[in-house]
DNA sequence: CTCTAATAGAGAATACTTTATCGATATGGC
DNA sequence: GCCATATCGATAAAGTATTCTCTATTAGAG
């Protein structure tokens, strides 16, 4: 596993990383030193071996028939997800997704540290939502500039969000977090994630679909 | 693509569905009767031969030179995902996040009716949230087999997710949107969606890391 | 001290997804 | 009516991701 370290992951082993994490502050907190792939494997219903596959990518060496100490191997997926120094961020649009996101407090411990929001609504500027002030969206140039902050997470409705994507790039922004459902045209520079809760629902409710096709009756 | 109706589609395929689904729209309301995967491709930037097959399994068949119908397009992927006729479901969780998922008009557009929301805050039971009413949790075995509702949105604080996913199974719910970051234990049969906002965190913040490691100054 | 069992790590094999290639077919220009 | 071209549909190839197999290593029992 050598020069794995500068070597990317997949995506699907990035999305499991958080999985493990979670599991591993669990045994952390219940006072457990070591773990095995084995262990987490069980417990999260994955195999064994795309465990120690997936940590591997993080850095991380075990020792054979003990494992890996849990705190290291916390410590080794934080640092290959940024997740311990923090990123300071701005939220687009401060509607009741933008809220509900500003209210999660579990992204604070992901690193994720937003400053400031943005609503072109006028009743909503120049108050706070969940203790961040909202500003108008002319501002936020000068914020982003000012502030360096790397991140934006967009949750405005669809309409609005190519001109924000725009401005925000213009801004100096290096990474959105898109929550609408549209594709934005940004330089290639600008790192994307999208969160499409449509493709989401689209897989439960197919799987629902199909079960009735196969099975009419009920 | 014969029997490719009864075919299960990749995940992936079912992930895209709903981009073609948005792009379709907007073409039928540009009075647009006809579309090619070449052209469908260009604008949502994938490759044609993945649009082409995506679009097959949903039983599509075009005419060469042409395309496809973008009615028939619209409907055909709307039958397989089973957005054409609405499914009722509860939501489980009346916090900011739920807030937000009431109020996303899109949803019933998909076909999700939201009938009745449950929330262990007595202060929330008895009010309305987004128009949808707001019931005591012990309400829900005797609601759901009542009307019937098949899905379960689950937007609950961790803590809480295990229990009331086994009282949702015992209630006779038959799929659970999981917007909680616990992995459920529940039979086989049912359904099980996680939306993880960690995971797709971590794709991006990852991404971010990596571009710093490479490049440690800016 | 030796033997056994559990586990990491590397590499091979399998399965899945995406992209390329090619023949068939329909449309519109000539 | 015939030809050129765009496009579909199917199959092949390439690229990824997952699972399997094997070897080396270590802890603990006897």
């Amino acid at each position: 596993m050598t020069e794995q370290l500068s070597m990317h992951a997949p995506e699907p082993t990035v999305r499991r990383l958080p999985l493990y994490h979670r599991f591993l502050q669990s045994l952390r907190e219940r006072g457990r030193e070591q773990v095995s792939c084995t262990h987490i494997a069980e417990h999260l219903n994955v195999h064994p071996t795309q465990v120690r596959k997936d940590l591997a990518f993080t850095g991380i060496v075990g020792r054979p028939r003990v494992g890996y100490p849990v705190a290291d191997l916390l410590e080794s997926i934080e640092t290959f997800l940024g997740w311990n120094n923090t990123t300071d961020a701005i939220l687009v649009g401060a509607g009741s997704l933008g809220a509900a996101i500003l209210g999660y407090e579990r992204f604070r411990e992901y690193g994720l540290n937003i400053l400031a929001a943005f609503d072109t609504d006028p009743a909503k500027v120049g108050t706070t939502v969940r203790g961040v002030q909202v500003f108008a969206p002319d501002r936020m140039y000068d914020l982003v500039a000012r502030l360096q902050t790397k991140i934006a997470v967009l949750t405005v409705p669809p309409d609005a969000a190519p001109d924000l994507a725009t401005q925000l790039v213009l801004s100096g922004i290096e990474a959105i977090w898109n929550f609408t459902p549209v594709r934005l045209e940004v330089p290639g520079e600008i790192i994307v994630e999208n969160v499409s809760l449509a493709a989401s629902f689209a897989v439960l409710s197919n799987r629902l679909a199909a079960k009735y096709r196969r099975n009419p009756k009920e």
